[in-house]
DNA sequence: AGGGTTTGTTCTATAAAGTAGAATAAATTA
DNA sequence: TAATTTATTCTACTTTATAGAACAAACCCT
């Protein structure tokens, strides 16, 4: 079928989602994509972003609770759904198949951890 | 620094170019995506996306000779540059090392060819 | 309580990427 | 030169991504 890929900033999201674990939320993402890729992407693309993803059922989203002794407002924590870890698992096998069919590109064990 | 990273079909065009090598142009690709991916791209889908790559220097092209012995315009081929190996490259690092620092989506030589 | 500071999300507008398919063009065959 | 085949180009639209200002909610201090 058709129309079921993710968009490019969507899938690194969700990764970062994902490495972040209970700590994934707007600003964290912001931070971690800038640190992770040197890329500047706007908090508002961020949210942007992750509205879409909840409203597609990748992802879900709960505030936290207030007093964590800190100011300011409570954080928007994300947590990838079963569909979302299938959409990514789907996104992998895709590119691990393109990559292995192209010798400078196949993985190799230098790739594995 | 940011935007230089690939939208999400313009990578997968660049993928299925380096798979056909000498048999990109158009509707190869098209066909490819379906049979890799059973995703139906449409034809200009495939052609703008080409433009757009071409005019950011990640692929060239030019137009095969006439007389293949089979009616038809002549296609117009594709081919990578080195700024477009270059992407795919950064895309393929960036991803491997996100998924690596995920246990559930780690490489394994599972994955390897 | 009120004002300031911090931390974070929401909102609005725009640009870029992707979708869709009809129109058109160039080649061969008859 | 008309019909057929193969392929690209064109036009309009939708979805994704970019950008940053505006706003909100928590804490601290006096």
């Amino acid at each position: 079928m058709s129309k079921d890929h993710l968009g490019e900033l969507e899938e690194l999201i969700l990764l970062v989602i994902l490495k972040l674990e209970e700590q994934a939320y707007g600003l964290a993402i912001q931070k971690e994509i800038q640190s992770e890729t040197s890329r500047n992407v706007t908090i508002g693309a961020v949210h942007g972003t992750v509205n879409r993803l909840e409203s597609k059922g990748l992802l879900e989203s709960a505030f936290g609770g207030a007093t964590e002794e800190r100011g300011g407002r409570r954080k928007r924590f994300l947590k990838i759904t079963s569909a979302g870890m299938d959409a990514l698992r789907q996104s992998k096998e895709l590119r691990l198949g393109l990559w292995n069919q192209i010798p400078s590109l196949a993985i190799t064990k230098d790739d594995t951890q």
